[in-house]
DNA sequence: TCGTTAAATAACTTATAAGTTATATAAGGT
DNA sequence: ACCTTATATAACTTATAAGTTATTTAACGA
């Protein structure tokens, strides 16, 4: 079981993205994710290797080739964790309506942005 | 509007999701965030900085405390591009349910772990 | 067996992030 | 005016992350 520390950091990075929306596609190998990117085959391995510790890529082998596909776990860690921030937000969000209701009627601000 | 970068690696450190699960229960000043980590206020202070830039959380000045509570906006970011995954994963699914239905019936497997 | 293609690993450099302590700012109470 | 409380900023240190090039490993086809 990967960590949120590992899946978030996974995620803040911009080739590792871009590598996923590739990947949300279809499965491609190593080799195929690199071409769009100005940067060296090394670098494209390293990050796919993140993208795999923190459980957003399986990787298969296929002879010489190492085809990627995006992984459930990673992304439902991650979802599970921002489940309960936005439950959080929920809550305070129908406190204040609560408040605005019961003192001053009609006067509904956009709240938590 | 801030990056996804920021406000993913916002919440890839430990001790800022603490503080943003400390904050789902309820608004809190500096130090009171402060308190159960075994850590200065400054570095306190610079986490809040990094919160508040990605859109994790919001400050109002209330005397010489600055109380901090959740935002939308930066859980939401995080949230629609995850979704972009969630569908990905969730359309993969639904070809390799297809593929299996029509090869070997009843031969369901876990897939994308 | 040899050359080629696909990917991984090693060694290194450089930028950034996270923490520290010391100091500054600013509002409040006396 | 002055001391205190709450927070922010500055200067510095150290660890880690992301990239590079060079090299290695491994499977395939001739």
């Amino acid at each position: 079981m990967q960590s949120l520390n590992e899946t978030f950091s996974a995620l803040a990075d911009p080739t590792r993205r871009a590598i996923l929306a590739r990947l949300a596609i279809g499965e491609a190998t190593v080799l195929e994710l690199a071409k769009p990117f100005a940067m060296s085959q090394p670098a494209i391995s390293r990050h796919l290797k993140v993208l795999e510790g923190a459980g957003l890529i399986l990787r298969r082998v296929e002879g010489t080739k190492r085809p990627c596909r995006l992984a459930k776990s990673g992304v439902e860690a991650a979802d599970r964790w921002l489940e309960m921030l936005r439950g959080a937000l929920e809550k305070n969000y129908q406190r204040l309506d609560a408040v605005l209701a019961e003192t001053k009627p009609g006067n509904e601000q956009e709240e938590n942005r």
